[in-house]
DNA sequence: AGATAAGCGAGACGGTACGTCACGTCTTGCA
DNA sequence: TGCAAGACGTGACGTACCGTCTCGCTTATCT
C-alpha cells in the first residue's frame, strides 16, 4: 500500500544517500575522532553533497543522533524477576556494553554537541535519556509495590544516582567503565554505606 | 632555590592584558554563550591581540581553565566534625553554589571542550576534578578510621557516586541542581535504598 | 575537441566577482601604491572573500597579471612599411603609452613581485615579455631579408637593446620615458655612435 | 666644528653587531633567497635584537644597501686608453662580474625593494647607479673631445643604452649575462645596425 | 670613584596579513 | 522534485613579520 498517496511528484529521496551519510559519520568518529567530524568531512566521506545534508538534517548533532539510533538497540527491556538488584545489574551491563562498544565515542560526541546547544540537549534527553529512565522507573515502581523498595523513595533522585556515574566515567575517562563498576555501584546504592 | 630571580629579562608580561582576557572570556560565555567563544571573540572583547593570546595560552580551553581558577576558590576545605553526613552536605552545598553560580555556564563549556580533546580532559581532571576528590577522600578515610563508614568501602566508587549526579544535572539540565538535591543524594547514598 | 562542453556542472563562476577583483587591484595600486596591495586589501576593496581569491588565483602576482591583461591590448601589431625605423618607432610609441599610462605603476608592481619569485618571473616573461619580443623579432627578420639590416645581426641582443631602456626608465625613474626618448633610442641603435 | 670631539657619552656603538647584521643579511639572501629576508630573520641570524636594527637602519633596504657597499668595490675606474670600445668593454666586464658574482641576488633584492618604495629607489640611484654613470659619462666626454664620438651625442641616452641591458638580464633572467653579451652589446651600440 | 648616559639583548605588545578550513547558502544542470 | 557539483560570503584558525615599547645589564665618558 502506498498509504494515502503522499503526492510523490519528482524524484524520491535517495535511501542509499541516507545510509552513506550515517555510516560515514560513525566511521569518521571512530577512525579520526570527534574533532574531525564536520559536515564537510561527512560530505566527503559519504559522497553526498553538503546541500543534501542540509536538506535532510538541521544540524550535525541530528545526523549523529540518527546514526546512533540506526545502529543500536536503544531501550533495553527490563527483566522482572523478584530480585531488583539482579534486574538493575542486567540493565547496567547492557548500558556498559553500549557506552564502551564501538559507538562509545559517538555517544561522547553527542554529549559534547549538546553542551554547546541547549535545544539539542533537549533532543538528546528526549531520544536517548528519557526512554531509558522511563523503563527503569517502571521497574522501580514495581519494586515499591512489591516491598523491595521503601515507599517514600525519591525515584528521580535514585535514577540519577544509578545513571550519572556511567556518564561521569564515559566523559571524564578517569577510571574503567565495566561490569565490576556496575556491580559495585548498584550494591552500594541499594545497601548504603553508613 | 632559584626562585628568587625569575629571570626578568625583557619587557614584563602585561598583567592588565591577562586580566582583560580572562574577564572577557567569562563575559562572552555568560552573555553570548559557549558557541560564541573563540580566540577571535576573546581578542576583540579584551582588546588583546590574537598573537598575544597564543603566546600565553596553548588553546581556548586553557584560557577557560585559567579564567575559572582566577575567580573561584577551587578546593573547599572539609569540616571535620564527628558527623560525616553533615560534613558531606556542607561540601555539597559549596559545590552546588559553584556550579549554579555565575560561572556555571563556564563549567559546562569546559567539559564540552574536554570532550573533544582527551589531553585537555586530563588537564581538567588534574586541575578541577582531582583536588576536590582528594579532600573528599581524606574525609572519608577519617570516617573509616572513626567507624562511621565500613572498612571495606570502595572509596573511588563512593566518590563517583557523590560527584557524578552533580555533573549529570549540570550537563543534562533535566532537573534542578540545588541544596535539596544535595541533601537527598547524600542521605540516599549513606542509608541505601533497599 | 572537447571544448564544446566545458563541463558546466555546479554553480558557475561569478563573473562580476572576477571583475570586481581585477578592478579593485588596479585601483589599489594606483591610489595607495604597491605596498598597500595585499590579498586582504583586494578582498576588502572588491567585496570578494579571501577564500574565493585563493580559489581562483594562486598568488597576488597572478591577480596582477590578469588585471593587466584585462585592461590592455597586449601585443601590438607591427606596421610593415618599407621603413624599419618608422615601424620600430610606432611600436615604441605604443610601449611608451602602455608604461606611462594609468597602469604604469601596475607594471612596476608586477616586476617587483617577479623579482622575489623566479617562477613568477617566468610567467611574466611568457605572458608579458615574450609575445612582444616575438612580433619585434618577426619584423626584424623581415628587415634582414629586405636588406634593411645586416644578415649577421644578433637579433636577441638587438631586441634587448631596444626594450631594456624602457624598463630601465620605468623602474629607476631617473628620467622621462616619452616619445622623444623612444626616437633618440631607436635612431642611436640603428645608426651607431662611433 | 665639533667633529674633533663628537661628545661620545655613553656606550659606543657595537661594531661587531653591525658586521654581524650585514653578513647575516648577505648570507640569508644567498642561502634562503630574497623571500626569506626579513628584519626578523636578520635579527635571528645575527643575534642582534630587532630594536637595535631599528636604531641604526631605517628600513630593510638600507641594511641591504650597506651590506653591499661593505663587500663590493662600487665604482670601477675607467682605463683611458685611446680606444673607447676597449675601455667600455673593460668596464662592462667588471659590471658583469659584479652582477653575476656572489652578490647578484642581493642586487636583485635591492631593486625589488626599490620598486615598492620610491624614496628608496632614489637612494639606490644616488648610491649605486649615479656614481657608475658619472665615470662612464666622463669617459664619453673625453671620447667626444678626442673625436671618437660625435659631438651631438645624447650622452644620457647612450649611458642608458649601455647599462639598461645588464639590468634587464639581471632582472628578467631570460638569457645569460656574460662577457660575450657585453662584447656584442657594445659593438652593436657603437657601430649601429642599419 | 661615582654619576651619567647611551648601547644592547630579551622579550612583550597591537597590528596586519597570510593561507586554510568549515559553515550555511546559493545556483546550475542532470536524473 | 532530488541530487551532485561547485561557487560564494562569513568567520575563525594558527602563524609570520612589522614597528614599538619596556626592562635590566653593560660599557663607556664625565665630574
Amino acid at each position: 500500500m502506498n498509504e494515502g498517496k503522499p503526492s510523490v511528484r519528482g524524484r524520491p529521496r535517495d535511501a542509499a544517500a541516507r545510509d552513506a551519510v550515517l555510516s560515514a559519520t560513525l566511521r569518521i568518529i571512530s577512525t579520526r575522532g570527534i574533532g574531525s567530524l564536520s559536515l564537510e568531512s561527512i560530505s566527503r566521506g559519504s559522497k553526498v553533497s553538503r546541500p543534501t545534508l542540509y536538506r535532510w538534517w538541521p544540524s550535525k548533532g541530528e545526523i549523529l543522533l540518527e546514526a546512533l539510533l540506526n545502529v543500536t538497540e536503544q531501550v533495553a527491556r527490563y527483566g522482572h524477576s523478584d530480585n531488583l538488584a539482579e534486574d538493575l545489574r542486567q540493565h547496567a551491563y547492557e548500558y556498559v556494553a553500549l557506552l564502551t562498544g564501538p559507538y562509545g565515542d559517538a555517544y561522547r560526541a553527542i554529549f559534547a554537541e549538546g553542551m554547546a546547544n541547549e535545544e539539542f540537549m533537549e533532543r538528546i534527553r528526549t531520544i536517548l535519556i528519557n526512554p531509558r529512565r522511563d523503563v527503569t522507573k517502571a521497574r522501580l515502581q514495581d519494586a515499591i509495590s512489591m516491598g523491595e523498595l521503601k515507599a517514600d523513595t525519591d525515584l528521580e533522585m535514585l535514577i540519577d544516582a544509578l545513571y550519572a556515574p556511567f556518564l561521569y566515567r564515559l566523559l571524564l575517562q578517569h577510571q574503567r567503565l565495566d561490569r565490576t563498576f556496575a556491580d559495585t555501584l548498584i550494591s552500594q546504592i541499594l545497601k548504603g554505606k553508613a
